[in-house]
DNA sequence: ATTAATGCAAAGTTTTTGCATCCTA
DNA sequence: TAGGATGCAAAAACTTTGCATTAAT
């Protein structure tokens, strides 16, 4: 029977509340802030059970791979310039139709769309400072 | 100026002709029948600037990265059991209008979609083997 | 002949894992 | 108090990089 702890709380906690899609390592960081003993290696088991029980999802950015416990029908921006990953909801809506559609090759369970592109700050100062890890 | 190689060639000829999105341990491990002196920085770093040119994308999937040289507007269909990567071409039509549409965030110069569930293989077989690498 | 590109190997990065210990139920 | 979960550290997996050498133009 799985046990509830401290690190798993405080992980799934901070991913629902945070809007940031953060990294594995600054999840790992912000959690030290809390349980200055928790280790890199428990952030991972706890992110990889998280994910196979479907209660977060992963945004891979051509930088990092993100994380995010909104599974509510949405899909992402991720500017090409300083990677940040923004939320979309409304541009979604059309391809709900998608959803457990039978399709030649198998049955869809679920999808991702990730849109592409500069966003509106990176646009405005040209050479957009980046936004590693 | 960009110079031409055997390993450019035979990596963008072997990824224009095989439909199997292969990751890059079997692009090395296929290059080297032709081409044994190839190294693992050499695949890595000619597929690295196929992506950055914008000859090749790649796929994301749970165990590993696929690419693919085919980058016209096609999405994944990729198995949850058995991870084989399918090109689907029907169902994204609908979605074409989203290309350089500009969006509250920023404007979208491109998008991936990926669908997730299980192929028909698998479905017969009903516990899927596994496809790693 | 230049110099871009490769091969090699070492190093960097990220993630997983074995095991002793801890702590939840 | 049983055994699931953690902490630690080592290892695995994956990718990048510096540099001497090779080879395309």
């Amino acid at each position: 029977m799985e046990r509830q702890t401290i690190q798993k709380k405080f992980i799934f906690d901070y991913l629902k509340i945070v809007k940031s899609h953060p990294t594995a390592e600054v999840i790992y960081k912000e959690a030290r802030k809390k349980i200055p003993t928790i280790s890199q290696g428990t952030v991972y088991r706890i992110l990889n059970n998280l994910k196979n029980g479907g209660k977060i999802q992963t945004i891979d950015t051509k930088e990092n791979i993100r994380f995010d416990a909104d599974i509510s029908s949405h899909t992402h921006f991720i500017c090409e310039k300083c990677n940040t990953v923004f939320d979309v909801y409304d541009e979604c809506s059309k391809c709900e139709i998608l959803k457990n559609k039978k399709i030649k090759v198998g049955k869809i369970n679920h999808y991702k769309i990730n849109f592409y592109g500069i966003c509106n700050k990176c646009q405005k100062i040209k050479h957009g400072s980046r936004n590693k890890k």
